[in-house]
DNA sequence: CGACTATTTGACCGAGCTCAAACGCTGTGG
DNA sequence: CCACAGCGTTTGAGCTCGGTCAAATAGTCG
């Protein structure tokens, strides 16, 4: 199970809205949405000194499942999927990560999943000995982190739900939803919703296969729900209708 | 969805192995189990002076989802199930909990499940605001709660894979194999493995019905993997072929 | 343009669901 | 002590949603 791969980290310093240099975490686009926003200068600066800003292609293999713990990371820009699979290939994909988003609440001595770049993407990467020290010298972030890992058992918690008790369709719907949440929660546009991911990575997200996937998203077409696709992105043209196929009235 | 029904706690004091006196934690069953297991006996008594018994009967309603979370509890003995419904009825079980195990690691400001009693429980309870007090002032406590959501997060994770992937006999081995090891590590007889919870209660954790859950229990039987039900107990007759199924191989 | 990959659509299939009935256990009251 | 009621469990028969297999279509990149 462990250490099937070498980390493919590139470690090429960051490119575009990345910082070139992660001490300098005031210069970073992401920091009111992530595990760092709640610090004044001085804990950021403190931050900073710890963490590297690092480099990941698509399809770039951050972690792999069962291997140890050695750092965690903060999304700053593109997206990442967590998975598992089974001994047959069948896989799970466990979250997707996207930029503010913390990767390492679990905190256990392995990584729990196998992490790969969906998109080009960009991380502020740390030991997580360090994040331990400054986490116990600094009280924001460690209430912070105390926050960010309530928020993921809640979300898990849905998650079991969807996957335990929903159709097709309401897990599509409930999917859209959740997309479209997320960008607005970090100040993207939510209404025609980015979709990244390919329809592979949403089916083994929601527990079905492309083909019903994508079969849904025409059903939802044919029912007005959503408009066609455009270039990565769908529109929502009927939130509440949505949010009614989603909650399952 | 929220405060539904008034809360059934009886706050009758405890019986049997429960201690009548929650500031006796010294007395109590579960210490070495639960969260109050990493504290200094000085920290026990500051914990057990914030915390009171309870007893909650079969059936008994302990919390509401959406309800304001006061509270939060440690199970002292007995069985809890946490559960989620869809407005037409369907049921999602999140968790079963068992002696030891702790209520409200979410820390949210309402609780995301209906909990429920599977059988006559005690537990411990405190106010959120004392626990988050303490929490501040005791190290040993809050590094605990830290090391409880992580491992909640992992098990977590491992339940979204059997919901989204595994097959019927994957999920109700998976499911036998848990609750054994569950039962081991708080130092309960973990081969005729106890099961508290009627097969209503396994199919909405499972993501199943009642009759496949009975049906696979039948074929798991006839495979010789399994005893017979006697009293609310099964033997797990082949631990590794168990193993073997609910992995997948 | 051409090769490759992602998506969509169609036809068929099957694991698990639904509906229904029988069985078994437990507690209660005559 | 037995009869009966009530609930939980098991088993059966048929159906359905979503999976499988296959082929057509649409992007994408060199």
């Amino acid at each position: 199970m462990a250490s099937r791969t070498t980390n493919l980290l590139t470690c090429i310093p960051s490119v575009g809205a990345l910082n070139k240099d992660a001490s300098r975490c005031d210069l970073c686009t992401v920091i009111n949405y992530s595990v760092c926003g709640a610090l004044t200068p001085d804990e950021l600066a403190r931050f900073g000194a710890s963490s590297k800003a690092i480099y990941l292609p698509e399809d770039g293999v951050l972690v792999r499942d069962g291997d140890v713990e050695d750092f965690v990371f903060s999304v700053t820009s593109g997206c990442l999927k967590s998975f598992k699979q089974l001994p047959d290939g069948r896989r799970q994909v466990t979250g997707f990560y996207f930029p503010g988003d913390f990767i390492g609440l679990a905190g256990s001595d392995v990584y729990l999943a196998d992490i790969e770049a969906i998109s080009d993407a960009g991380l502020c990467r740390m030991e997580r000995k360090s994040l331990n020290a400054l986490s116990r010298e600094i009280p924001n972030l460690d209430r912070r982190l105390h926050e960010l890992a309530s928020e993921a058992l809640a979300e898990l918690q849905g998650q079991i739900v969807l996957l335990g008790r929903k159709t097709a369709q309401e897990r599509v719907a409930t999917f859209l939803l959740m997309l479209s949440k997320r960008s607005f929660e970090r100040g993207v546009i939510a209404n025609p919703v980015s979709i990244p991911m390919i329809r592979e990575d949403i089916a083994d997200f929601l527990g079905l296969t492309t083909e019903t996937v994508s079969r849904t998203f025409s059903t939802l077409r044919k029912l007005e729900l959503i408009g066609p696709d455009v270039d990565k992105t769908v529109e929502l043209l009927d939130r509440n209708g949505l949010q009614r196929v989603a909650e399952g009235f």
